[in-house]
DNA sequence: TACTGACTTGGAGTGCACTCCAAGCAACAA
DNA sequence: TTGTTGCTTGGAGTGCACTCCAAGTCAGTA
């Protein structure tokens, strides 16, 4: 759910990276990147004269935000979702704005609940903590 | 993610509440509260003569942990082994409260993603909110 | 030339958390 | 007596988000 051992540096702003560049700079496997292109969560990437991917920092920039949604839960099929809208053109702002609004007040809801949760667990170590002095003065 | 259209209230302190008020309780279907039975995230529940489940107040409670600690993604199988650190009795303290300890850092970086996704949403509802007013001043 | 390693594809497989199904039983109403 | 409702079971099915596989291509090195 968090960072991954991985570089998550962008090689050099030569603006064209390999798939396993890419894969290890957003923590996405290989197989994933292919996978988002297929389903439309990634526009059709560039390709080298021989056929392999050469993704732009415009797909990186992509891909970060694809990673914050993602954080958030949020469905992959949102995320195609607004991904044709951006296609769509600049008529679908109103649209993109509308996922935007209702998407962060499911985020705002998100954290309610875990800092909720928090005082549970709080609560819950420093009950068993309690015990534990009290079992060992 | 969040709360049901269910009622959401303890029927009547009764300390004896079928699967189908438990299920409108806690938002979970029959099925699933079935189920946490079966893989040993719910203790065996008391059954009526006729064989039905009865759950009592204490049941509720438990569940309500367990929803809690689902909100935060925690998997099922690490409930169900918070659940046998439970039911194996008191010599369990330590182990329970390293898996809250752990278990509250994962909410904090949570919350922290969540926070910072939530920022790049201002943002752009912000800068599509601009571009819409440019476009009707 | 042979090998290694990184890449390509469509389709099949995986793990999780439910979710449903079919068949059956008990209590109650018309 | 005949429904209707609500419950029971084990096992199978579903949807999501990957994840892997087999077979193949290409570039670079020994």
């Amino acid at each position: 759910m968090s960072l991954t051992t991985a570089a998550r540096v962008r090689p050099t702003g030569q603006d064209h990276y390999s798939i396993s560049e890419v894969a290890s700079y957003t923590g996405l496997s290989a197989h994933t990147l292919r996978w988002y292109e297929r389903i439309g969560l990634l526009n059709d990437v560039h390709r080298s004269h021989t056929g392999q991917r050469l993704y732009t920092d415009a797909d990186l920039d992509w891909l970060d935000l694809i990673g914050k949604l993602r954080l958030t839960g949020m469905p992959v099929a949102d995320m195609v979702r607004y991904a044709e809208l951006v296609r769509a053109g600049d008529d679908t702002f109103t649209a993109r704005v509308q996922l935007f609004r209702e998407h962060r007040e499911v985020v705002r809801q998100q954290i309610a609940d875990l800092q909720s949760t928090l005082a549970v667990l709080d609560f819950k170590i420093d009950f068993y903590e309690g015990a534990a002095s009290r079992c060992t003065p």
